[in-house]
Formats: C-alpha cells, structure tokens, sequence
DNA sequence: AATTGATGATTGTCTCGCCG
DNA sequence: CGGCGAGACAATCATCAATT
C-alpha cells in the first residue's frame, strides 16, 4: 500500500458506478482495465461516459468536460425527451465507453471495442445542466441478416418508465424511413425476449384497433409493412395471441372481435395479471412521433 | 487511405494539511 | 492515527495535420 488512498485495491470486480447524482448496483462484470475493476466504485460521467477510479479525478473532469449532451445529431425530440444518433466510427471513444458501461447492466453482451460498424442512438432526459444520459440501443450500419436493433440497455434508475418500449419504438421507425422490416438480433436475452414480447403484442393490438373496421381486407404483409415488423415476428406474435387461422387457401385470417366498450380485444390466451380474468385495458404507453424524428437513412 | 509525429490537454499520483 | 479533499506536476493520451 503505498498511500491512504489504495485501500480499495481488494475489491476484485467493480460494484457500484457513481453517474450523474445516480449510484447504481452493477449486475454484471465488465471488462473495463484492469486497474479501473479493482475498485467499489467507478466513477462515469454523465456527458462523455468516460470512466475514472477517484471521486477526486471526477470532479475535476466535471469542471472540465465541456459535453453537455452525446456527440452526434438530435435525431428526435419530445419535450424534455431527446435520441441522439452516435456514429461509432466518428466517436470511437464515446461508443467503447458506452459498451462498457451497457456491460454492467447486460448478461450476454460481446461487443465492447469493434464499435465502428455501429451507430447508437442514445435516449436523454434534458433539464437546465445538459441531456442526461438514460438509455440506448446500438444497430448495425449494414446488417446483413436484416437486424434493425443489436443491443438495448437503460439504467436501472430509469427502468420502468417505459423507456425500453419507446426505444424499440424508435429502431422500428428508423426501419420505416428506410423502407425496411426489421427485428432484433438473435439470441435474445430473457430480459430482451420479455420487452420484445410485449412490444410486439401491444403493436399488433394497436393496429387492430386502429383497423378494426377493414380488417377483413388487410393481410399479413400489409400489416408487417405498417409496423415495420418482418413477417415471422408478426405472425408469431398473432399465433400466440390465438387470432390466427388459415383459410381453405392457406391463407392467414385473423380472428378478431373487438369490445368497443372496453377498447380491449379478446384473446384466448392474454395475460392474466393477479388472478383476474376480465381482459386488462392496455396501459398507456409511450410513443415515438414519426413527426418528431427527424432522421435520413444512413 | 493509412501511418506517423507533434502538440496541447488531461490524468494519475504524490504530497500536504485538515478534521474526527 | 487514519481517512479524505485539494494542489502540483510529470507522464500519458487524444487529436490533427503532414507525409508516404
């Protein structure tokens, strides 16, 4: 030991990261430095996302850092809501500290360095400091497997609020712009699947409803180009609902009857919360603004 | 286009001093 | 005495331009 200030040197792995005026539990290891795991906590900062081992080295960095929100463009804004696009080429930096930090927080993640064939696109939450970062997912520049989503992460402070859906949200309707389908790439994580899961259902419901009095001459394609969802993704998602049958042509139908009263749609096999069996009024969620998005295609 | 080198900013660490 | 915050400074790092 050889100052006052190396008694942290038996922590094995980094526990907590101090970012913003957040300090988060880790979930998982990330391979940060060597010297920079063997510390309780790691220091993050808000703005640039670099990382630092001492509360001393981040205040000094704070008066410095002169970043007040992600490099790249605003490619979106909603009231205090903003998505940033990151182009991991242009902002190497920036990207590899971001992956670092999503690995705290995510199980199965791989990619860390190779951020060039990348974009980003990280979700803020503005006040009268600067865009405070909440969120992000990353998507391949040109992915040849039609994935439209890599991976997607938001800090624990901010989970539950409906960020992670918006998110997806958002990846779709870059897909729309570029007149493509798409879908997340495979594996999902468990935490993934569930997201994905409820996105697609909530999706598929919405257009139902907001279709209900055409159904019959609407088709899987028609719907898959609406949502921007490729086709398996909506046709599982329909199978599972139990609304889905072939006709005498092979044909897929939907089988829909719609409760005008409630606004809900009766399904054999819907989520039952707390036991209850009467059909759940959806929740209201939060939605990506096609108007609001102002993004070309890479 | 890729590599190298210079330059200026930033960090890690040492030291000192305060306080419980 | 031990822990913590702050100033100083050498070493390191990122950036950008020049060169191959």
């Amino acid at each position: 030991m050889r100052n006052g200030h190396d008694t942290l040197n038996h922590y094995r792995s980094i526990q907590h990261v101090r970012i913003g005026s957040y300090l988060i539990n880790t979930w998982y290891q990330a391979p940060y430095p060597e010297e920079y795991s063997r510390t309780d906590v790691l220091y993050i900062c808000e703005f640039c996302l670099k990382y630092m081992k001492s509360n001393f080295v981040s205040k000094r960095h704070k008066e410095n850092c002169c970043m007040k929100h992600p490099p790249g463009n605003e490619i979106y804004r909603d009231g205090q809501l903003s998505v940033f696009e990151v182009d991991g080429r242009k902002n190497k930096i920036y990207c590899q500290n971001l992956c670092l930090l999503a690995k705290l927080f995510l199980d199965h993640k791989t990619l860390f360095y190779d951020v060039e064939p990348f974009l980003f696109y990280i979700l803020t939450e503005t006040d009268n400091q600067g865009c405070h970062f909440v969120a992000y997912f990353s998507k391949e520049k040109r992915s040849k497997l039609g994935y439209n989503l890599s991976c997607i992460m938001t800090l624990p402070p901010h989970q539950r609020k409906g960020y992670g859906q918006f998110l997806i949200d958002i990846s779709y309707l870059l897909s729309k712009n570029e007149h493509k389908v798409g879908s997340p790439e495979k594996p999902l994580s468990d935490l993934g699947l569930l997201s994905y899961t409820k996105y697609w259902k909530q999706t598929l419901m919405d257009f139902i409803l907001e279709n209900k009095s055409h159904l019959g001459m609407t088709t899987i394609e028609d719907i898959s180009q609406h949502t921007s969802m490729t086709l398996d993704d909506v046709i599982s998602t329909l199978d599972k609902q139990g609304i889905l049958t072939k006709n005498k042509q092979g044909q897929f139908e939907l089988m829909v009857t719609v409760d005008t009263n409630s606004g809900s749609i009766a399904m054999q096999h819907d989520d039952i919360s707390g036991g209850s069996v009467t059909p759940m009024p959806y929740p209201k969620r939060l939605r990506a603004k096609q108007e609001l998005l102002t993004w070309v295609p890479y």
